[in-house]
DNA sequence: ACGAAAAAGTTGACCCGTCAACCTTTTCAT
DNA sequence: ATGAAAAGGTTGACGGGTCAACTTTTTCGT
């Protein structure tokens, strides 16, 4: 609750490591947490049942690797969530026929009833934090992501 | 490797869930893996390992309360990083006199060359990662960050 | 048409980070 | 001066997420 730091502190104004680095980590962690209570008040999904489950809305039949690819989310992450969405009764999975090692994902009425309850409330939420920019804002702030990505993508460059 | 997406991929330009949180999560995660790949090449911390030094470099002699409150951090995970530093020689706990509940943590000899061996490479990433950006774009990039952290503290606002 | 390589998914092991319970020491109100 | 509450820290348990190994099915070059 008490924000003043130690006797030490001010002594430097920044010694807060990485600012950038840093600043992004603990944004993206109470966002995380935001985002998981506002699942949990409105029906009990977890963050990633939730982007799976985004992803199963946004495109009908699709299988487990492409909700990995594009979540980008570890394949052994989503084979976990997926069958604990079809043990909860949110998602079917319907072989296919042209190529039996995939699976057909798709949700179930009742999988679909759960995410139309949760939906509005991500989706309010995500609007508010957008308004919390004005648009050439928002421009500026997608373009550092699209930048920082890049660089976080050149591996080799360290 | 194959970036194309699936043949019903693109019916939507973006359903990529809350773009923002996501696009924060997916650069958060990219950082963080380049960072640790730098500390496992320069040295071998963890970075927790790192960060709890970075506080001790800055703040001769600290707590682990403190050190908690600066990073944002767990103080449980503080607690077993800073055993973990102890037990590898790179940080020293002097109690005090004053306050038995808390130790008095500082950097040892060898701890100060680990960090200073880190520390270039670290530095150098950073500001690596801020030259990816103009003067302006930065400006705007951590006002925005301001913003959306001030968002997500208000937590009763959903 | 066959064998090598690649893709889909599953599983086990493991680390990171959080939460809650707990112990000890200190603070503070009355 | 004493008992309640708060602060520092430790520990155990747990969920989230990654990595690597493995199985099965498919693809593809020759």
């Amino acid at each position: 609750m008490d924000n003043s730091l130690s006797p030490q502190a001010g002594q430097q104004e920044r010694p807060l490591e990485q600012r950038l680095t840093y600043r992004l980590a603990r944004l993206h962690v109470k966002l995380n947490a935001q985002a998981t209570r506002v699942l949990r008040q409105h029906g009990g999904l977890t963050l990633v049942q939730w982007r799976v489950l985004v992803m199963l809305n946004a495109f009908t039949e699709t299988t487990a690797g492409q909700v990995a690819r594009m979540t980008r989310f570890d394949k052994a992450l989503i084979s976990r969530t997926v069958k604990s969405l079809i043990l909860a009764g949110l998602v079917k999975a319907r072989s296919d026929d042209s190529d039996q090692r995939q699976q057909l994902l798709s949700m179930t009425a009742s999988g679909a009833r759960v995410f139309g309850e949760a939906a509005p409330h991500m989706y309010a939420r995500q609007n508010a934090l957008l308004a919390s920019m004005d648009a050439t804002e928002r421009e500026a702030m997608f373009d550092a992501l699209d930048r920082l990505e890049e660089f976080a993508d050149r591996a080799d460059a360290f």
